[in-house]
DNA sequence: CGCATCCGTGTAATCGATTCCACGCGGTGC
DNA sequence: GCACCGCGTGGAATCGATTACACGGATGCG
């Protein structure tokens, strides 16, 4: 492959001409400008990103470590953070974390090792030594849906409560007393808060949430299955399922399914992140729907803001509640957005 | 952060040592290993990859550029590329390409400035002068699923006819005559193999593929939208509609669905691609799956060998039939794998 | 005892870019 | 006529690693 040494022999000049034709630096005249150019297209020379990078110790590359790239609500946040990365003259390095956090240590490594210029996480659990002194150490860096509390990082993630509010409304509404949720890991932050705010909404009708009605997942489909068959078999099963993501949603339809069962009318069923699939379910499912694409965005915004040296914003976007048929039919409340944040 | 000179330092080595313990060679005294190691650990050194790269002209990264993240075909496709990936010391950069060809070629266009050790490209059009020019210029490359005809670069993909056959062989059965068929874009192998593939098992059944029964999509979900609406609109609608990937078939339900008519007993549906959410649509989609691990892991096995200078090989691995119940009923006949290639 | 060998180590070249500094040249101002 | 300025250019240092080559000391063998 031809090197920027090979375009100056061809253009007569010295590397350092071709280098300042390359970055269009000013003082350059027309005429080796042009020299350069031809040369450069003749050979069809393209600057090695690696040797500038060593050079200027910047690779304009921002790495994205996520917790599930099956996830569908992830898969979108990353195409929104690429886009707008690439809108910013920044590439994406993603990294999936599958739940486990040795494999999101082994990214976020990886990642720091190529030296990219700032780092996007979501992260799987409360926080590996790893990510700490990586955030301490001063490299770029912003908590996407998810983040460590503690940490001093902005955080970009959208606020359920009032949608989960806006769900417990519905539900009470449709004559549901009995609800039950199937939680993430208490390690995530996202884990923790959908209980808490799902709890509190509770609270405001003078419902309980007994433990048995708190189910224990790790945001796989798996987990949703083996919790609900719990739920199913308790001497008093819940009439309402809640679960805190999409894959176990579908988990959850799965055990409910094989039981014989019908939602809603033997379970309801809701769900945390919306996706297009949950419109043509068996039956449409009732979700809680985050702004993804704003996230991305604003996480992207957040990140090269700290790189480029602006004062980098966390924020915090509200998400609204969608309601469809598997809580029950109600065809005209369509609960949405009751607050802004 | 600290590099090999600040780590040969707090050594009391020089930095050829440092490195040759780094990189395991065998002549460096126990003395000075330890040392090495633990000004190492103390100083928390990480090498360079970005130096490393530029010095020794490997990245141990390996691009994939896929057309299209939202579609759960190619999420899985890139999870199972990543997997084989790292097992075999690699990294992988995804590029999508959103169906655009002229995303593809900037992705394609950055993978190579980045100098990555070889490509994984599942083309979106019928081949740029920009990837043509690659492959022929030496650059390591693999087709996955999809891929480009005269060119010489290795195939990994999953051959369906004859999980077509038995699809239609499973809706002759049930008594469908008029069938029709959404495709991707002709520039794809993908898009036009489907509709030859569909047209020959017809044959065999006497079946026609009239023209006006051949829609034309981009293997998103509005053209399906789109193409449905234009069958049902014709004086003589299709009795089954099959379309040649999930996402087209979400965008057909959907306008099956705004018409108020029903899947099956109004028009049948079939897809190409089979995804974990077929199981709970409306009704579940009968689907044509692929060994969508088995591609990746085979399409990385291809790449690598390549790559490391042993001969890669081509490899088509067979689809499969997935009956539902979105053609109808017919409980008992589950024809799976008819033949093997 | 002398010479060849081997082992551990350091010096320095190298990868492909960017960029500081110095140089030559023509024009301007006094 | 001289000093100075600015512009276009090239030489060379530099980023952080790897690695060919040379060197010195210890060991082995005749």
């Amino acid at each position: 492959m031809a090197s920027i040494k090979d375009v100056a022999a061809a253009a007569g000049v010295s590397v350092a001409t071709v280098s300042r034709v390359l970055n269009d630096h000013p003082s350059v005249s027309d005429d080796a400008r042009t020299r350069v150019l031809a040369a450069v297209a003749a050979l069809g020379y393209r600057p090695n990103a690696v040797a500038r990078s060593l050079r200027t110790d910047q690779t304009r590359t921002l790495g994205l470590v996520i917790s599930d790239v099956l996830n569908p609500y992830f898969t979108e946040l990353a195409r929104s953070v690429e886009e707008a990365a690439r809108a910013l003259g920044y590439s994406v390095i993603i990294g999936n974390a599958d739940e486990r956090p040795e494999l999101q240590d082994h990214h976020v490594r990886t990642l720091l090792d190529r030296r990219i210029d700032g780092l996007l996480v979501s992260p799987t659990d409360g926080g590996s030594p790893l990510m700490l002194e990586a955030a301490r150490g001063g490299t770029p860096m912003v908590f996407v849906d998810r983040w460590i509390p503690g940490v001093d990082v902005p955080v970009v993630r959208s606020d359920g409560r009032a949608a989960v509010r806006d769900l417990v409304a519905h539900l009470h509404g449709l004559g549901h007393r009995r609800l039950a949720i199937i939680a993430g890991p208490a390690a995530t932050t996202t884990g923790s808060e959908r209980v808490r705010a799902f709890r509190e909404a509770l609270a405001e009708y003078g419902v309980p949430l007994p433990e048995a009605y708190i189910g224990q997942g790790d945001f796989q489909a798996e987990s949703g299955r083996r919790v609900t068959e719990g739920f199913l078999d308790l001497p008093e099963p819940p009439e309402v399922i809640f679960a805190a993501d999409n894959l176990m949603a579908l988990g959850a339809l799965d055990a409910v399914r094989a039981r014989g069962l019908r939602v809603p009318d033997d379970v309801a069923l809701a769900a945390f992140d919306d996706i297009p699939w949950f419109v043509h379910t068996d039956p449409p499912v009732t979700a809680v729907a985050q702004p993804t694409g704003e996230l991305g965005r604003a996480a992207v915004r957040a990140l090269v803001d700290r790189i480029e040296g602006r004062p980098p914003q966390s924020v915090t976007l509200p998400a609204r509640l969608v309601v469809r048929r598997s809580c029950g039919e109600n065809p005209d409340q369509n609960v949405q957005n009751r607050s802004q944040s």
